[in-house]
DNA sequence: AGTTGTCAAGCTAGT
DNA sequence: ACTAGCTTGACAACT
């Protein structure tokens, strides 16, 4: 099991999701921004391995614009030996990654121009992962989409794209049940059509689920992950107390997530934790599973 | 130095 | 008709 925490470090002062607008494009500004990302990325997994934080999610933002129009530069040739001195890194420390493109990938989409930009934006993520030299572990997740007035129709919109895409996407890409619109049961159809792995969320199952347990959920998505796509991985938050439905926890809630580490021990998978405050979060929960857990 | 409107992209549900 | 929210606030123009 690893514990990990999504694309941003607020401990040691180095983002690597620096952006810039659009306006202001210029090639030189991109080199020193995607520079200055990288150089970030090695010191937060340098951070993250000194905190035996084994998982981390990288930002799209690493590389501003890399599916848009204007963004024809060659960063993984350009880039192409500090990519590979992060992958060596990330290998020598047994350090899973993840990447998660943003509410605009729509495989399923009924503008055309919709699903070409989301297949060149999971593009570029799997290239990065590529240039990293990173096996098939190493993932990308998305949502299964919209829905469009007709949930039949979407997944099956959904399957159609999948299979039209190349392997080096498919062998990264994995979806995720999502709290509104498409529960574990649609990705599991989905998985059944064409043996897509899930990444369990468990707020969002609690938002929208067709009436499973947590860990028939669980099992179920799991059971999705072969052995090529490496353990399976999960999302994981709580509820922020008071606030809207769905709303991620500002802080890791000891009791809710001891329950959860203690309903699940008979399966073993990584944790992103999907916490506002980042780090303090993630250690709490190391030393919460090094309690209940082998660890 | 601090504040605040805006940022490439889509969709849904709630107001 | 408008907007918050989504994997994550950060950028940049203003005072």
């Amino acid at each position: 099991m690893k514990i990990g925490y999504p694309c941003i470090n607020r401990s040691i002062g180095c983002t690597a999701n620096s952006t810039f607008r659009l306006k202001n494009y210029s090639e030189s500004r991109l080199i020193e921004t995607i520079a200055n990302n990288l150089t970030c990325l090695q010191k937060i997994l340098a951070f993250n391995v000194e905190n035996e934080l084994y998982f981390f999610r990288i930002s799209s933002d690493i590389i501003p614009f890399a599916s848009h129009p204007l963004g024809t530069f060659p960063w993984a040739t350009h880039f192409a030996s500090q990519l590979q001195a992060i992958g060596n890194f990330i290998r020598q420390h047994g350090i899973r990654i993840s990447m998660h493109p943003s509410q605009f990938v729509l495989l399923n989409a009924q503008r055309p121009e919709v699903v070409q930009n989301s297949i060149a934006e999971l593009a570029w993520h799997c290239q990065l992962l590529d240039a990293m030299m990173l096996d098939t572990t190493a993932k990308v997740q998305i949502h299964v989409g919209g829905m469009y007035g007709d949930k039949v129709s979407s997944i099956k919109n959904f399957i159609a794209c999948y299979q039209t895409l190349a392997d080096f996407i498919k062998q990264r890409l994995v979806i995720e049940n999502d709290d509104r619109l498409f529960t574990v049961t649609d990705c599991l159809a989905i998985y059944q059509a064409v043996g897509i792995p899930i990444i369990f969320d468990n707020l969002h199952h609690e938002c929208h689920s067709d009436g499973e347990t947590l860990l028939q959920a669980m099992h179920a998505c799991a059971k999705t992950w072969a052995q090529r796509d490496g353990l399976p991985m999960v999302d994981y938050s709580s509820q922020e107390p008071g606030a809207r439905l769905g709303k991620h926890a500002e802080a890791l809630d000891d009791a809710h997530f001891s329950a959860y580490l203690q309903q699940t021990k008979t399966l073993d998978f990584d944790i992103m934790l999907e916490i506002k405050n980042k780090e303090p979060s993630a250690l709490m929960a190391i030393a919460i599973a090094r309690r209940l857990r082998a660890f």
